[in-house]
DNA sequence: CTTGACCTTGAAGTTGGGTATAAGGTTTAG
DNA sequence: CTAAACCTTATACCCAACTTCAAGGTCAAG
């Protein structure tokens, strides 16, 4: 026999759900399986190892859709090398984009933070009109940050 | 006439669209309106005052969830001041946070471009199977990484 | 034979912050 | 009177990547 495995065992030797499992599948990240009489799935070893590219794939900052594309590009023979090259320094740009959109939002945001800390130790024993007058939060509406990094 | 608003009318003042005034009534960040006799929501000038409030609250990150207990506990006459203060102090650690991870991560994948681009200048000539031995991949599978910052 | 741990499917729910659509009522200008 | 430009509600949809649920079939142990 092959030694063929059955989706919980699968599950446990790649440490993911077996609805995942599933789910990938679904999807077209793992080719449907060979079934038992029964109609349970019977993995080999490749699975795993798909399983685990997935994985480690995912750990590059890929999403499903584009290790989709990898794994279909493979499928059809062309080596996939040279797009993985291209999405990894696309991801790669991004990636500096979000950490300093980021750092942006965290130097206002400490700004703001400095601000709140002055503002409520001058006013610990003032009444709550002085701190918040007649808003909700004088913190707040004091609008001290000008322009705020864009959402 | 106490100038009423439509919200057709706010909605231009604050600039966010009508569905979203009333998303907020729905999930309690504004309180319903007063209504004309056909049912038309009517706001007063407060009402633009709390969609700015809200407006202002996001750009210190604060997800509309947080944004809502700051109003509640105003609504309760608590002055929200040292809550927000909390919020924002948790919120900059969770940014941080989340920077690091996204430097580790940019740490890693810059390295990993690197590795392909070395490996496909070298091998731009070879066949497939050097860089894509038999795997869909080569490139991933190599592992150069080691260990991954945890996602 | 029964219990419990497996497995199957399909559908729906989750998260956040909305956006879109449908089907209708109101108001105002011409 | 009618057409445009408002307004109303309820419902569904969006994104990704799952997770959960419901209802049932299979298999080994005791």
């Amino acid at each position: 026999m092959t030694e063929g495995l059955l989706i919980g065992e699968l599950s446990r030797r790649v440490n993911l759900p077996a609805q995942t499992i599933r789910y990938y599948e679904r999807v077209g990240l793992l080719s449907p399986p060979k079934r038992t009489v029964s109609h349970y799935r019977i993995y080999s070893a490749a699975a795993a190892e798909r399983l685990d590219f997935i994985q480690k794939a995912k750990r590059f900052g890929l999403s499903l859709d584009q290790i989709k594309r990898l794994i279909d590009l493979r499928q059809d023979g062309v080596p996939p090398c040279a797009d993985l090259k291209a999405m990894v320094k696309q991801h790669l740009a991004e990636l500096d984009q979000h950490i300093q959109d980021m750092l942006n939002l965290r130097q206002e945001l400490a700004h703001r933070y400095e601000h709140i800390e002055a503002a409520l130790s001058n006013s610990s024993e003032l009444p709550d009109e002085i701190v918040c007058n007649g808003k909700i939060c004088g913190l707040i509406e004091q609008d001290i940050g000008d322009n705020p990094t864009s959402t």
